[in-house]
DNA sequence: GCAAAATGTCAAG
DNA sequence: TTGACCTTTTGCA
């Protein structure tokens, strides 16, 4: 689930959720009492996203930071909806948050937050980012740019399906060397990604696919039919109809359609 | 019904 | 580059 987008979004509903009064915290599978004791009854004061990195601030300056990983999950649930014993932390306000399987869930001093946020590069979801910022990271750098991408420290946020629609959205060989990309390829990149990502947040979900590819709007589409290349190995481009191949980089798969994406 | 994979990251070899 | 982490979902019998 967790690209910059689903932390963005959970941010912005979890404080129209939770803003208006006091919280009330559990920790149902335990692994986190301690933390929730210290942030039960307080108020959530601010909702953030750096990225994949959410920092949920309650009164007294308590920094709850969250992490989903690749498997974890935050999700809304009725008042009235029993916590399994997986729930690492229980929020309630007007509804119900279970927290289950993060790779991070702590309760943090404020350098922590600022040794975080400073080990990453731009997010195009965040007001101030810049381009330039993007693109200074990659000048000289000779590593692929489907690589790149995955690097927190050159982009905040892009993760595994990204970066290969991206690629694919722009042509762009996932083993083309990040420094190799022109100005435009770059800039085009980084458009790209403030839009799609919004996108994202909008929707609760990745859909790359035009509306002209798809024929439908991105609402109504089915899974297997809003992206390009993602998990498509085998099957015909959308675009050109050769068969999308895959590789590994950076240790995860990577798609890419070898007609439509140049070296 | 069970194994494998999953939109992620870090530490160890 | 590989394994570990943590849990749910998916794919295959």
């Amino acid at each position: 689930m967790p690209e910059g987008h689903t932390i963005h979004r959970l941010s912005k509903d979890l404080l129209s959720d939770l803003g208006a009064g006091v919280v009330k915290a559990t920790s149902p599978q335990g692994r986190f009492a301690h933390g929730a004791a210290l942030i039960n009854k307080k108020t959530l004061v601010t909702s953030e996203a750096w990225g994949k990195h959410l920092f949920l601030t309650f009164s007294r300056e308590t920094i709850l930071h969250i992490h989903l990983g690749l498997i974890g999950k935050f999700r809304p649930q009725a008042l009235e909806h029993e916590p399994s014993d997986t729930v690492r932390l229980r929020l309630e306000g007007s509804r119900a948050w279970h927290l289950t399987g993060p790779q991070k869930c702590a309760l943090i001093p404020k350098e922590e937050f600022l040794r975080v946020i400073d080990d990453l590069g731009p997010d195009p979801l965040r007001r101030g980012s810049k381009w330039e910022d993007f693109a200074s990271g990659l000048t000289n750098r000779k590593t692929p740019i489907a690589i790149s991408l995955l690097d927190q420290s050159i982009i905040a946020g892009v993760g595994n399906v990204y970066r290969a629609e991206f690629l694919f959205l722009l042509g762009i060989h996932p083993q083309r060397p990040s420094c190799d990309l022109t100005k435009t390829e770059l800039k085009d990149l980084w458009k790209l990604s403030v839009s799609q990502l919004r996108q994202g947040v909008r929707l609760n979900r990745i859909v790359t696919v035009s509306q002209e590819d798809s024929g439908t709007t991105p609402g109504r589409l089915k899974p297997k039919d809003a992206l390009y290349v993602y998990k498509r190995e085998g099957r015909p481009c959308r675009r050109c109809g050769s068969s999308i191949r895959v590789t590994k980089l950076a240790g995860r798969s990577c798609w890419w359609c070898d007609r439509c994406q140049r070296r």
